[in-house]
DNA sequence: TTGCTTGCAAATTTTTTGCAAAAAC
DNA sequence: GTTTTTGCAAAAAATTTGCAAGCAA
């Protein structure tokens, strides 16, 4: 049993760090892999997927999967939640942690260990929301799920 | 400006949709596969999937991605959240909407409409919880606080 | 009859993997 | 020098799609 695996630091690796933390547009493996590919052409995207794999186990940056099927990338920065427009697709970020407030002791009576909270909010954006009917800006506030 | 498309009722999304009511433990599109040809020996997967289309389209059941990059389904029952084991992929379903209470104003005041919200509390299970090494070789969490 | 839906198979899309060569340490 | 990582290509895994034939209305 190998317990200690030396990780190597190579430029390939560097390269997938960095070109998330300039990028706050939920970028998917393909894009990060065509972004990288600027500065090291010959990177493959095999390499591109393992590094990846590898920020996310080191806990470097956060892989999220939405309404699609390919998996999404963000930098580990404050903690934070997704808006997606089901209508045209479009991620945002959403900050709302300080107004959440998620009473989790049921799941801890249970033995659960809690490590992550993600709240995915899904509807209209503006845009998207005003090709069809008017917004209903009332009612709708703190019931929800 | 096309005119109303008829859906019709056919066995084969009846079979898929009973399917689903029976089984609360959140199958994938192969797992509903197999399950419904039991009924429907002939049915072929490309049915299953747009049949599973159709019905999430139509609100009937529920369509979610956790960790995975395969989608699971869920029937339209009472709003829940999904807990998953980020050992051993365990996936339950949680309750804990009554004690939940999320301020949307600051989304509702961006003229967004929303029309769900989710939430996903990554974790370990009890079980888990007491052993060590991790199994899944990609988790969707890091290592949040 | 009309035209939505199915079965089948092939095609797509996204991610993973085997392996020899290159790079780190 | 030894061990990890890369590039490349092929393989997997999951889902989608084209089309002729089959059914529901």
């Amino acid at each position: 049993m190998r317990s200690e695996v030396r990780k190597r630091a190579t430029r390939q690796l560097a390269a997938v760090y960095e070109a998330l933390q300039e990028d706050r547009s939920h970028p998917s493996a393909g894009e990060i892999y065509r972004r990288v590919r600027k500065k090291l052409p010959r990177i493959s995207l095999g390499t591109v997927y393992r590094n990846l794999q590898r920020l996310v186990a080191e806990g470097k940056i956060r892989m999220f999967l939405l309404g699609e099927r390919v998996a999404r990338y963000d930098p580990m920065i404050e903690e934070h939640d997704h808006f997606i427009c089901q209508r045209c697709g479009h991620i945002e970020d959403v900050l709302l942690k300080r107004q959440r407030q998620v009473n989790l002791a049921p799941l801890l009576a249970e033995g659960i260990t809690v490590t992550a909270l993600t709240l995915t909010i899904q509807g209209l954006c503006q845009r998207c929301g005003q090709k069809r009917r008017p917004v209903r800006k009332t009612s709708i506030v703190g019931e929800m799920s």
